[in-house]
DNA sequence: CCAGACGTTGTT
DNA sequence: GTCTGG
DNA sequence: CCAGACGTTGTT
DNA sequence: GTCTGG
């Protein structure tokens, strides 16, 4: 889950995404970042996280990373790989060695307006775009790491902590990232105020909030080479859909809307269809 | 002790 | 770096 | 994650 | 099916 993401968004968006909105927050490497609608590991997101000053301070940072973790022991000659560690299951994290040794202080936060997921329906894949309704960005809890390579310069890498999937979405995946949608949340993933088995325990779960909305959007988009805010534009269920959910076995039995009878394939259809900001009534969870 | 691995996804 | 396997 | 390629031989 | 490239 979370191969896919749509991220525009500009230094004091993500800092006030973060818990972050009071302030002006350093950047560095920022002009490494380059604002898509359809970013994949290896390309470089605005990354929050506690720099660790040599008075002791800790100051927060957006530094520009690539997605996909490459971890220090990596060896120099090694052309790295972010494919292999894009995500990482809060489940083992404490257990895996590649990742608790991040744990204790390279922990951080990424911010995006949304990502995509792929509904696997036979040999069809619709791609789906998950966002919060009012255009809040989505927080991911991350870990980070910093790799130097043959000629000395100095990789920082991430990766997006997943868990078991929400109820809402478990029609589409069964997977998602871990989501920090509060100040709380998110401010407990970076400082460690409490124990880590406190922040896995209260934060590190699937986000079930309503307002976690999804519509399908073209196929496009799968290729990464696809960009701009079609990527995002909602399309039309194919008829093939239909034909092939008629032929199914059996019916979808796991689907919280069939209740109310809406269909959880276009969750979401009061939207606007541009990236214009509205006067959304913003709700926390 | 040293050597070697260190990961997630999805799909079957 | 740190854990597992031999 | 998805998309796209995936091969050898001989001859010029 | 499986590997490579983005």
């Amino acid at each position: 889950m979370c191969g896919r993401a749509r991220c525009t968004l500009a230094p004091d968006a993500v800092g006030a995404a973060c818990g972050f909105g009071d302030c002006q927050l350093r950047l560095i490497d920022h002009d490494r970042y380059r604002p898509s609608y359809n970013v994949s590991p290896g390309a470089y997101f605005p990354v929050v996280h506690y720099e660790a000053k040599d008075d002791g301070e800790a100051l927060p940072v957006v530094q520009a990373m690539k997605w996909g973790l490459v971890p220090s022991f990596t060896k120099k000659n090694e052309k790295p790989d972010h494919y292999r560690m894009f995500n990482a299951r809060s489940e083992t994290v404490r257990e895996k060695t590649s990742f608790s040794r991040l744990l204790p202080a390279k922990r951080c936060l990424v911010s995006v307006e949304g990502f995509y997921e792929w509904k696997k329906d036979g040999s069809k894949k619709q791609p789906y775009y998950i966002h919060f309704q009012d255009e809040r960005p989505l927080v991911f809890a991350c870990l980070y790491d910093s790799w130097q390579d043959a000629e000395g310069d100095t990789l920082f890498t991430f990766t997006i902590l997943t868990t078991r999937v929400s109820k809402r979405l478990e029609w589409l995946h069964d997977r998602m990232p871990v989501i920090l949608a509060s100040d709380d949340a998110t401010k407990a993933w970076l400082e460690l105020g409490c124990s880590l088995d406190d922040v896995f325990r209260k934060f590190v779960q699937p986000y079930e909030g309503p307002n976690l909305v999804w519509y399908p959007v073209t196929s496009a988009m799968g290729k990464p080479s696809f960009n701009g805010p079609d990527c995002i534009k909602e399309i039309k269920q194919q008829k093939v859909n239909d034909i092939s959910r008629f032929f199914k076995r059996k019916p979808q039995e796991s689907n919280p809307n069939a209740a109310t009878g809406q269909d959880p394939e276009r969750e979401v259809c009061d939207r606007p269809r541009d990236v214009k900001k509205t006067k959304a009534t913003a709700s926390q969870s």
